[in-house]
DNA sequence: GACAACCTTCCTACCAGAAGGTAGATAAAG
DNA sequence: CTTTATCTACCTTCTGGTAGGAAGGTTGTC
């Protein structure tokens, strides 16, 4: 037990990096047990059934979100820089091929078809997200660091969707240049010192 | 066979609308039975495999938007006019839940995951979306419709990211009212017309 | 016009494998 | 001697897919 990754934690990295590559119905207890290296019955002994396995990594997702959220705070005083350090984290992510897609983007595009417990998760995680930059804009704009054109709520929205689309469209495209050429002039548009 | 819908047509409806909720493996030849009223085998004989039956589905997806297009281009002279009209027909089709994602969107997401065969018709969706864009913004920024602030092709790509985006927050969040809000400012950022 | 041959569409009845999940044994550790 | 983590072995249901046949329409030929 005095390893660096718990089991436990092994099967929620894997299907973690599942679910990005595939969505909800993308992956089986059987391509985790692969992963991992045990057999599939010991997952239900960690997991008892599939809803709780990915209700428990979109709850964990959401909360080391929350801890990177709240560091990024601390560490940045400036608005616009904190946005700029979101966007570059995703960049990073893109191009290295770790973390190509955000998983609470990809189950959000299948919530319909999900299961409700998950479903919860999910929207609580895009609430979480809103809410995080609209304080972000609010700030942002009341300090003189961020010009908005619209109100906090909606600029928050639209960068979240900026985003999300520009993480679709290098992964369609299978460019990752493509993710940070879109958010440029997105975070061109909110900085004051920019060319207007 | 003089009927209004062939059972194909059924069979790609179905698949179609089964799609934009759960993705590609959201769905079972069973669920399709259901909806159309026949039984499973006889979905084979119209298309002798999931994959044949997505390829044809995605391909004339493509097609249909082509055709849309260009009858977008025919009856609007102006680029920004062509912008409006393409946002405001998906804020249609969400407001009424009719089509409440774009189903090559939605397979997007999914793409390392996909058939090779459908993933292949996917990516050409986005290269056509993305060109026609990038001619969009092009000829618009030409004839002083759009007013640009990047490059014709980097604001077709952050155009699109916007849409997709703004569709993934409204299925996120269960309000189909906030795709508009995050459309309205993008489109205006675009009018030369609106106040700087 | 009659009749065989064919084609299209759908059916019933299967199949093999994958899915998520359970029961109970085993082995190590506290 | 109980707890924790894993195993083998099994179950049920769903999955995409196949084989073969029935019903109905179309066509070609005498």
């Amino acid at each position: 037990m005095s390893n660096v990754l718990t089991t436990s934690d092994e099967i929620l990295a894997s299907a973690r990096t599942l679910i990005m590559s595939g969505g909800y119905n993308g992956f089986s207890y059987a391509d985790i047990a692969e992963v991992v290296g045990i057999r599939k019955a010991s997952i239900h002994h960690h997991f008892p059934g599939k809803v709780d396995l990915v209700r428990t990594l979109v709850k964990e997702y959401r909360e080391d979100a929350e801890r990177a959220v709240a560091a990024l705070e601390h560490e940045l005083p400036d608005s616009l820089d904190i946005l700029e350090a979101y966007a570059g984290h995703w960049a990073q992510c893109i191009e290295d091929a770790s973390r190509p897609f955000c998983v609470c983007a990809l189950l959000a595009s299948e919530l319909p078809a999900l299961p409700p417990e998950i479903a919860g998760e999910v929207k609580a995680f895009f609430r979480f997200l809103s809410t995080w930059l609209t304080s972000v804009m609010e700030r942002g704009s009341r300090e003189g660091a961020l010009i908005l054109s619209s109100q906090p709520r909606v600029e928050a929205e639209a960068f979240m969707a900026c985003v999300h689309g520009a993480m679709l469209s290098a992964r369609a495209h299978g460019t990752p240049e493509v993710f940070p050429a879109i958010l440029a002039p997105t975070l061109q548009r909110l900085s004051p010192t920019a060319v207007q």
